[in-house]
DNA sequence: GCCGTTTTCGGCCCGACTGTTTTCAGTCG
């Protein structure tokens, strides 16, 4: 079985669990949950550069203990320690360590006292009241934990960022109606702009708390209150959404803004390097002694570390505090910069507005030029063109174009890759059209090798000019396709071709880890809508805000060039 | 277990809230 830098990653964070419900050191516990963290996010496959007989890259955080156990897990799949571990602990226990309220400590109690490993015995012991006896335990707690567990079996899910900025975006709106409010702000992964989020941070800047806890808590979108204090509260809506919220007083506003927009990782390093210069950071300021030395903006935070302000999508802990500080930080390209769209549907296909609509309003969204780009003839559920309906299409685009002022046309096709790596219509065809759109919609379970091949192949092909949605994830239901990304992004590289980010909310695809390799090698990404009505050529806004994430400058997005130069790349391609 | 313009040893991020306590440990973000 492949070893991927996720799999060395499960067993260093399995590890640190294991250690931590035994008490051991809890720097030993971090470092490996640090590594884990790392490696989960690493841009090359470990296993295959060893299998190639390199040398294990020099990583933050690996020291040799580490490096030795990632070679020995890359060999056997598993490393003696854990092995260990699980001799001594029931593998199981780490599934209770996800309870809420259950930490290492709880955990350990639970199994020493009650012999409790697994979930299923968890639910039972608390069932027959066996749990509040414990030492340390309550009745209120396994009323918890009981709740608990109910709530995982209907699995708390995530909500797309699109869908939690209603919501969001509502309850601050009513905090911002509060008597003697001064600011409210939704910081945390929402204001970082992960494409989901797993609950929402408020934070509401007032001389007094009081009015705000009251009408935070009376807010009649709350379905429960799960903790509520001076400072901090927390409900859930009834739509599942957990928001936090908390108060505070005027002068560390833009200390409590960092802190609450996170990232966690982000926070520590911060605070590290705080404490390399002798100060402390937190939420209520920066500290030399107990005397507060910066803290009413953001920027003042960083400036008293000696470092820029940092754009909110790049406080992830990959490398930002490090460039910020040799200043080498990339402008991160903005929604303004764009100057077309190369991925849109019209009543031709599966869209909902004839093409001279979409001409009309991408030109009042200030767009100079537009792709249409319908299915082709596979996708029958989206009403795929024929080749005879598309040279009827393409006639209709040219005699748009000679009458439309102020924006072009470009006559595209967003035609399916076949899961032998095929492209959907026939060459001479595709070999009349401005752009061609590559993109998978079937078959996005092939083993990677196979899927690897087919996204090659297809991209091979001598029409080709983008592929759409790579990783076809849909963040409702669909995880990313198993494939060799690097592999991928460096043929586009060769065969001078392009990746799409497709903007809308489910989709958010290429991811943003991905768009920054796309860019340390050298490919351009074009930010498209994939619209299929007028208000979605909107959904570039949520597309712009992944790019941001993933590093991504205007030099670095294909759609940013003027008309003259997109189509001198695009003929490149074909 | 990692790491070093204070250190190869001795540090390693910080505070609020809850429940179970009777002054605080555990958990969470």
């Amino acid at each position: 079985m492949p070893v991927h830098n996720a799999d060395i990653a499960a067993v260093f964070e399995e590890i640190a669990e294991l250690l931590e419900i035994q008490s051991a050191n809890p720097f030993r516990i971090r470092a490996y949950r640090n590594a884990s963290r790392t490696l989960a996010e690493f841009g090359r496959d470990l296993a295959t550069l060893l299998r190639k007989g390199e040398e294990l890259p020099k990583i933050a955080g690996i020291g040799d203990d580490l490096a030795r156990k990632i070679h020995e897990i890359v060999e056997t799949g598993t490393c003696a320690l854990l092995e260990r571990l699980h001799k001594e602990l029931p593998p199981a226990v780490t599934e209770l360590l996800k309870v809420p309220g259950l930490g290492p400590k709880r955990v350990r109690a639970l199994y020493d006292e009650l012999h409790i490993q697994d979930l299923k015995a968890l639910e039972q012991a608390a069932e027959r009241r066996q749990i509040q006896r414990l030492h340390g335990f309550g009745e209120k707690t396994e009323r918890r934990i009981l709740a608990a567990l109910r709530a995982h079996k209907e699995k708390k899910r995530r909500f797309k960022r699109s869908l939690a900025a209603q919501y969001a975006e509502a309850i601050a709106a009513e905090l911002r109606r509060v008597k003697g409010v001064v600011k409210v702000d939704i910081a945390g992964s929402y204001r970082r702009c992960q494409a989901t989020v797993g609950d929402i941070d408020i934070l509401v800047t007032a001389p007094s708390s009081d009015g705000v806890m009251r009408r935070f808590t009376n807010y009649d979108e709350v379905a429960e209150i799960l903790a509520q204090g001076h400072t901090r509260a927390t409900v859930v809506l009834r739509s599942g959404l957990q928001v936090d919220l908390r108060v505070i007083a005027r002068p560390g506003y833009g200390a409590a803004l960092t802190y609450f927009t996170g990232s966690k990782s982000h926070n520590i390093a911060l605070r590290k390097r705080a404490q390399g210069r002798g100060l402390k950071l937190n939420e209520y300021g920066v500290f030399r002694g107990s005397s507060p030395i910066a803290g009413e903006s953001e920027e003042s935070v960083y400036a008293a570390l000696d470092l820029p302000w940092i754009p909110p999508e790049l406080r992830e802990d990959r490398g930002e505090l490090e460039w910020a500080e040799r200043a080498a930080l990339p402008e991160l390209v903005e929604r303004s910069e764009l100057r077309g769209d190369l991925h849109c549907h019209t009543k031709a296909s599966d869209g909902h507005a004839s093409v001279s609509e979409m001409a009309v309003a991408a030109r009042a969204r200030g767009h100079r030029y537009l792709a249409i780009t319908e299915h082709s003839q596979r996708l029958k559920i989206s009403r795929g063109l024929t080749v005879e309906r598309l040279l009827k299409h393409m006639d209709e685009i040219d005699r748009l174009n000679e009458r439309l002022k102020g924006i072009t046309l470009l006559k595209g096709i967003e035609v399916d890759i076949l899961e032998d790596g095929a492209l959907d219509l026939p060459d001479d065809i595709l070999g009349q059209l401005d752009l061609v759109v590559g993109a998978v919609h079937s078959h996005f379970d092939l083993p990677p090798a196979r899927q690897t091949r087919r996204l090659m192949k297809a991209m091979a092909h001598p029409h080709f000019s983008l592929l759409a949605h790579p990783t076809a994830r849909d963040l409702d239901k669909r995880p990313s396709m198993d494939a060799d990304w690097l592999r991928v992004i460096r043929h586009a590289r060769e065969r001078g071709c392009f990746l799409e980010l497709n903007s809308q909310p489910v989709r958010l695809d290429l991811p943003d880890t991905w768009c920054r390799v796309a860019k340390e090698e050298g490919v351009k990404v074009a930010i498209n809508s994939d619209a299929h009505s007028i208000e979605d050529l909107d959904d570039l806004a949520w597309g712009i805000s992944e790019a941001r994430r993933g590093w991504l400058s205007a030099e670095d997005v294909l759609n940013t060039c003027g008309i003259r130069d997109l189509r001198r790349l695009l003929k490149a391609t074909m």
